[in-house]
DNA sequence: GTCTATATATGGATAGAC
DNA sequence: GTCTATCCATATATAGAC
């Protein structure tokens, strides 16, 4: 059974092709999707996609541009605060982690979208600029926690990008992982949840030296 | 400057055309790529593409097939052998990195796939089959090795896609970390060369329980 | 604003000459 | 085997009625 104009009622035709849009852009790709399947599942024709958003593009632009924006608040909470590093560690793998449990198409969008035209990607929202507006306080942060001996010695990129793939790849893994293992949707998630915990424990044993 | 024909000349149009569809679909997609480009690529025309192999579709599934095949007996040579956990983890890391570092779009490509249509991707080639066969007994070993008192007490999955996602996540976030880092791409594979240590240290830090 | 009907463009697939 | 020309299906985009 097709799940078909499925969103609110009271939302504006508009709204309703803006949730339609990114429901089936972040599933089937900008290549992938349909009009016609966005505006049935918004529950409207084509016609009217073309009416508020004038071509595909700028309609996949939108949306491109609220997915990007969307992940930069909770990294900026996270590292623009003035935790300690483990502390920012730890938060921010439990709140990414949640977030991608909430949405889990978006890191196979994101990835496709950052590989397909890199320029493209940061070019708009400054997401570059926002990022690198943090991460050298991050950087530094971590080179004196190394010089104080509270952290070995590995490259402060390794440990980004670390942290980042054990958060992300589960979830571009998702089928072949569950698949492998046997698991149901259901356990899958029950695993994902557990990792939380499980990602921050393992990176801190990894990279913490005890008093 | 667009590369246009930059197959062997030696190779028959039909092994030209194949590369030049593996080149294609592992940038483009399925639904991205034209068969258009691939003719162009091989330096011959589209018919010929449907002469050789028919359709899009079937040209699509050679490579699919491929791809899929080409990864798994590196995975049987290192899982099937009868190493010890440790040398098992570090052997897969060093021979994976190794391998996308000569064939980086492998991974974005098998990702969308798997993430596209699950059934179809497991269907052939019995590819979870294969990969069954080996992890019983990998997580038969790790299970030892606790009881033994030298590892941790991780669960398996969570080790196994711990040590997936450190390596081929890097692959999949190239842009985005080499942009926020600000590296060529030449710096890029250098830190990618250097993963195949620092990924295993790394692992081995947060599993391993020393003497 | 929203629809139906239609125009236009793209790209996969085939026919037929060489 | 390989090309040119063409067909046809699909999908985007527009026109015009309501």
């Amino acid at each position: 059974m097709e799940s078909v104009n499925e969103v609110q009622k009271g939302a504006s035709n508009e709204q309703k092709i803006l949730e339609a849009a990114k429901k089936v852009f972040l599933r089937d790709g900008l290549h992938g999707s349909r009009m016609e399947t966005i505006a049935k599942e918004a529950g409207v024709t084509k016609a009217l996609l073309h009416y508020y958003f004038r071509s595909k593009e700028k309609l996949f632009a939108v949306i491109f541009e609220e997915v990007k924006g969307g992940m930069l608040p909770r990294l900026e909470s996270v590292f623009g605060s003035d935790l300690p590093v483990f502390e920012k560690i730890e938060r921010f793998v439990e709140s990414y982690i949640d977030l991608l449990i909430e949405n889990p198409y978006i890191p196979l969008f994101l990835v496709n979208e950052v590989n397909k035209d890199p320029e493209k990607f940061f070019e708009t929202t400054q997401i570059a600029a926002r990022i690198q507006q943090f991460v050298p306080h991050f950087v530094q942060q971590i080179l004196e926690e190394q010089e104080k001996g509270n952290l070995n010695s590995i490259h402060p990129f390794h440990l980004i990008i670390n942290v980042m793939s054990l958060c992300i790849f589960p979830f571009l893994g998702k089928p072949m992982f569950q698949k492998v293992a046997g698991m149901t949707d259901e356990q899958y998630k029950l695993l994902l949840q557990e990792r939380k915990k499980e990602v921050a424990a393992f990176v801190m044993r990894a990279i913490k030296i005890p008093d």
